[in-house]
DNA sequence: GTCTATAGCTAGATAGAC
DNA sequence: GTCTATCTAGCTATAGAC
């Protein structure tokens, strides 16, 4: 009954963001007030405001990685091995509560036209750009954007669709059908 | 000026339907309110009500196909040939103003529980259970939804994430590059 | 640093006039 | 068959007390 925990901003907008984090990715950005995450967080809607200034900017900073989200380390690895690692980071991560990487979950809030725009600069520019460097021949960008289709296509159907199979089945044969699926685009056209 | 076009229950409820379905698909369920699409189809939004009793009514049969989506031919058709037919209808067709096919329109407004439903009945078992009939080998049905997870990933990078190399190229290299990742999917494993 | 109170607006839904 | 008027409840956002 000494440490109240409370009166400490850093904290405050802490559990902010956790609770805008876990309530946008559920519920898209029109599906939650800022009420009910205020409440999450177990502080009142007035502080949404004072720290963030918007509903639109806590959403932003929700769902904003605070770490650049996938290396795809040296420049010689090859490409078949960083497909497999988007793999396990888009797909079959265990994202704890939330039960979706964020990229998937900002598709419930893709009537927004500024969250298309992030989600157009994250998947092409961020995630897929060093990879189709990596690529050889003239459409490498394209090959690229087609394993970025099927990573974001399994991770809705598995956390969205909720598809049993593929809800079911063990990492080791996705992966298996994947680097399948995968080879055709990393070799040369 | 004599036939008002108006009084006529028929012309009001499909004018809502489609007005609906324009709407929902672009903004999501939550995105829209009736008297927007009351609105665009030039009524009154306390006829939305009187005709589907519920917003989240009007939702569903505006989403829902008024015939099945598509028949997949004969029993000894090609698997290959079937999954070329899916991307056509998922992915290449012109889908007029909407521009996306209802199925990764719906994802826009999977927040809500009964969406997610629909969803999986829709892609699991009515896309992809007839798919899965004709694939060998005993896991037929996790690489049939793995073939709706690239379908599905397509219809979003073109539509929803707008990937510039995806949506701008033609639909030969698209088919192409499609039929090379469904191969392995195809093939008994 | 946090809360109460409330402004200002828009939502879904209903009743009843025409 | 359609619209006007309205109810109730929710929303984002702000002002100011503590």
């Amino acid at each position: 009954m000494t440490t109240r925990r409370r009166r400490d901003k850093a904290a405050t907008r802490a559990a902010l963001l956790d609770a805008a984090r876990l309530r946008f990715s559920r519920q898209g950005f029109d599906g939650v007030g800022v009420r009910e995450i205020a409440a999450d967080a177990g502080v009142d809607a007035a502080l949404v405001f004072r720290y963030f200034g918007s509903k639109r900017e806590l959403y932003a900073q929700a769902m904003r990685p605070e770490v650049p989200d996938v290396p795809h380390g040296g420049p010689d690895r090859p490409a078949g091995e960083i497909a497999a690692d988007l793999l396990r980071e888009v797909v079959l991560a265990d994202r704890g509560p939330a039960g979706e990487h964020p990229l998937v979950a900002m598709l419930r809030s893709s009537g927004r036209a500024d969250v298309r725009e992030q989600l157009r600069v994250r998947i092409c520019d961020e995630h897929l750009a060093g990879f189709a460097e990596r690529l050889p021949g003239d459409d490498a960008a394209l090959r690229a954007e087609m394993l970025g289709a099927l990573l974001l296509g399994l991770g809705v159907m598995r956390s969205v669709v909720g598809s049993p199979a593929l809800t079911g089945a063990g990492p080791a044969r996705i992966e298996e059908l994947f680097s399948a699926m995968a080879a055709p685009l990393t070799r040369d056209q």
